[in-house]
DNA sequence: CTGTTAGCGCTTTCAC
DNA sequence: GTGAAAGCGCTAACAG
């Protein structure tokens, strides 16, 4: 390994200066500058990062917890989240969480003892709030995105639940929608929490009536529909919903699928949206409307706050951005007033 | 920052002792050893990186280089790789190149610069060598996906392309088509050359003309296909095609776009296939019928093979494992004979 | 402007 | 079984 020593060595200069000239100092005479640069040339020396994050306490690498890369929303803000950090010479592990606390705890570890400079972080749930405290212990920065967790004041950035729902319910009250099951995910996830409450504040506001059976909650990470839609098709006629409004895109799919075993017809004999797309290409050919968050802004403005708290520039009170949603019309939902 | 000196103090033990207890040495009395966890977990200490890197020249961090982690073939082998180093104990920094020597060198840069233990890598292209060569001059083991390096003789893992043409361009001759254009990338990328080579072999074994204007490259980058399309439906009813073959998702969908702004059905006036699903999800509602490959387990095993060599259970010949691909039959292709 | 010294947190080596 | 000394490659702090 070529170390700094042979760089001094073979510019005849001492160890220090060539660490001036790696790290720019302007302190140094153009001309040995030159000379230094020309030995970096010739030994193909690149620095040792370890070397220089056991002193300075940093390691321009950055940790992006999500719950799992392969669902196109989360692809998206990791997308978003590495051009940013690329641009301010960042880089950055990502991790798989699958809504998995011990994987989560984990991955959180690992990053402290990376000495790793900040974590953008989708938590998995309320019970995050511990890996937050090891974030915290070890005055590790950290921003969390898409999800919120129940008393953690932090940076964050986030889409906006109740105007996406809205929307969504908008959209089917249009259509002439008014039996509207709700397919959802786990309590504790600040999404579904707050996607359920609009859509109960919605309805209400309608003046519809809920039918409790029609809310109907599932794992996010073994997302089991078929039950769900044979419960929801052996309701009475009168009480069987006409639309599903599902909380995420897999859970949207999966709904979608478990409609086509059962020849449950979209939109004609049961109408589907969810939120977000289930193709990063959102020009792919589909059928289904959906409330589109921008996943990949999430990402980078998740990640330029983080760079900020990193790099001093804001070290105030923690900033919390919401992002509105677009919502897609497609096919999938039917126009009951024709 | 706790260090392994204040856990020493904590248990009434030297330095030496608690690492030997955090690297699970056997030759540590049980009763110093629980001596020492307790001290651990009291402090919270967790062991800097850095600084074990800085001696053992291990970092248990591994570099993935790939396109762009939004084209779903990419995802899933981001996914496929993140879990296998996750099962032993690494993680995985990504980074996109976007077909872009320059971040493309500046990643394998950083890596060095990281001590990374290994770099799993989908190359931009041929000239992607010269970054290979850095590698190999810093002894960093590395793995090639997807792509083969023209004169780079290393393990790799890709998909099996003449093949996949092969069912591609089957399935279109049983439907009756002869005339069938070929829209791919650039030429320094191994798979645009295989499968363009596939392409024309294929059609000479089924003695169909080729009209050299079929053959059309866009960049993977910037994908222009409106005006390939115009020149397409140009051309002499006689030789125009009646096929669509494109060599990737992207290009597909691009294609797929372009052909519907000219307001061009698909399958009925033009049809369409590609190389790998525009969706992560394969269920997902889709009219493209395409060949998909593999990819989470180009991943997986692009990673299995890398930790092999990085955990010296296989310092034998250079490894090229070929996967199969999976023709999935959607609604892009007519069939002429009905 | 440049060099010397010391030390970051850990582990290797060797002694006990 | 355990500890003391030395040093990994780099840079902060000082001296010159």
């Amino acid at each position: 390994m070529v170390t700094i020593y042979d760089v001094a060595k073979n510019a005849k200069v001492s160890a220090m200066t060539v660490s001036r000239v790696i790290n720019k100092s302007p302190l140094i005479k153009e001309e040995t500058r030159i000379k230094v640069e020309k030995a970096i040339q010739e030994l193909d020396y690149i620095p040792n990062r370890s070397a220089r994050s056991l002193i300075s306490k940093d390691t321009k690498l950055l940790s992006l917890i999500i719950t799992d890369i392969t669902n196109p929303f989360f692809t998206q803000i990791a997308r978003g989240a590495e051009d940013q950090a690329e641009k301010m010479g960042y880089q950055v592990v990502f991790s798989n969480s699958d809504e998995n606390m011990a994987k989560e705890s984990a991955y959180i570890r690992s990053s402290v003892s990376r000495s790793i400079d900040g974590v953008l972080f989708a938590p998995s749930g309320d019970s995050s709030a511990d890996n937050i405290e090891i974030l915290k212990k070890h005055g590790i920065p950290f921003v969390l995105i898409d999800r919120e967790i129940n008393g953690i004041h932090s940076d964050i950035v986030i889409g906006n639940n109740k105007e996406s729902v809205e929307q969504l319910m908008n959209h089917l009250f249009e259509y002439g929608h008014q039996r509207i099951a709700l397919l959802t995910g786990p309590e504790d996830v600040s999404n579904t929490r707050e996607r359920e409450a609009a859509y109960i504040e919605a309805m209400k506001e309608a003046d519809y009536f809920i039918d409790e059976r029609w809310i109907q909650r599932s794992s996010l990470r073994d997302i089991q529909t078929d039950q769900i839609i044979n419960y929801y098709m052996e309701l009475p006629q009168a009480s069987r919903p006409t639309a599903i409004l599902a909380t995420n895109n897999f859970l949207g799919v999966n709904t979608m699928q478990s409609l086509r075993k059962r020849n449950i017809h979209i939109p004609k004999e049961m109408s589907l949206v969810c939120f977000d797309d289930p193709s990063p290409i959102p020009e792919y050919d589909s059928l289904l409307t959906v409330i589109s968050q921008p996943a990949y802004e999430l990402g980078s403005l998740g990640m330029q706050l983080l760079l900020d708290r990193i790099e001093g520039v804001e070290t105030s009170a923690p900033r919390k951005i919401v992002l509105s949603a677009e919502l897609i019309i497609r096919h999938s939902v039917f126009n009951l007033k024709l």
